[in-house]
DNA sequence: AGCGGAACTGGAATCCGATTCCGTTTAACC
DNA sequence: GGTTAAACGGAATCGGATTCCAGTTCCGCT
């Protein structure tokens, strides 16, 4: 393919310690948030980055955008999953559970990014790019599932969105073991 | 003999100013979080209340704690509804339908409480007074469903508690349609 | 039918953390 | 090497929750 280049021309080449930073800042953030969830301050991610506030903010305009964007991060990471763990399985109810349950493990482990990725999951969110893919794949699933008559035929990706949305909420919140909330949530997308 | 308590009695009745503002910081808090949600300043409350911050401050030790308060009261209405019309349903999963579906319909008439409800149905919460009770009608409706064979035999409140923290989080981010997240969750129960 | 003082009140002051601003530094292009 | 736009750092600003306290009000007692 054709290099990257704007439609206009390319006036010039991105600052390379700009790119370096804001990977840093980014790989940070993920460790900060995991570390220390909602509380992180931004300072906080600044030092572990090694760069001043200044910096964090010229690459992301607001701590929000920070956290979307270590979110995005673990879309994609999900994503990536389900394409080659998921899509595969024997049975698309299987690779269902699998996706629901990777998912779960994803929240589970990194407390503090569930707000966010229960905000990227829910509508709030305007882009939606790795959220359409990730969404994609239950779609597919959902499809075959249906063709197995494993799952209601009146299912929607949406009931699929809405159990993920439950789930972050779960995790977050401990309230409870949210195995079993999959474990139930499949179950009542049965025929 | 005087009835003055020597030691842990009750040393005083509250004022009567003191108990008039707290429920007017109340009702103010209750209609403001409606209009604004998360957005709502404690100022705002104060002047709506016509108190004084200082005044909010006495009565609630934090913007958290006064959220909490107002989730509290909500959680007493949802209870009162279960208990005067769920538990004498025809049947118990309708009951525990219609419970469902009561507390969808308050957090979606209350935006902006959602957040405290969620916390207040998660385990953050530390009490769980009115939360208890919550629970308890949860757990009359499941034992009479599994009684009918409505519901499966190894499902418990705790599977309840996590459908309704998902329920909340559904709602406020305005995942989907939650009234259908409901009929999977209700469903996801069923044997 | 008034007094003493604890409890309450209002709002100014404080604190804390996100965000902005701007003089300095650096990498890309010539 | 020189020019310049972009990036950098971190001090300064801003917004909003929370604290503090001097003044005021009710309660219990006489």
């Amino acid at each position: 393919m054709a290099p990257s280049s704007t439609s206009a021309g390319s006036p010039r080449r991105p600052r390379a310690d700009a790119e370096r930073n804001r990977t840093r800042v980014l790989d940070a953030a993920r460790e900060v948030f995991r570390a220390r969830g909602d509380e992180a301050q931004m300072p906080e991610v600044a030092r572990a980055a090694g760069v001043g506030i200044g910096t964090v903010y010229r690459h992301f305009p607001s701590r929000a955008a920070l956290i979307a964007a270590v979110g995005e991060q673990r879309q994609a990471e999900i994503v990536e999953f389900g394409r080659t763990r998921c899509l595969p399985s024997a049975t698309a109810a299987d690779g269902l559970a699998a996706y629901l349950e990777h998912i779960g493990e994803v929240l589970d482990a990194e407390r503090g990014l569930s707000a966010s990725i229960e905000a990227a999951f829910g509508s709030t969110e305007p882009t939606g790019e790795g959220r359409a893919r990730a969404e994609d794949i239950a779609g597919q699933l959902l499809v075959r599932a249906k063709e197995e008559g494993a799952v209601r035929e009146d299912a929607e990706v949406g009931d699929v969105v809405m159990i993920v949305c439950g789930l972050a909420a779960v995790i977050r919140y401990g309230a409870g073991d949210w195995r079993r909330y999959v474990r139930n949530a499949c179950a009542g997308l049965r025929p």
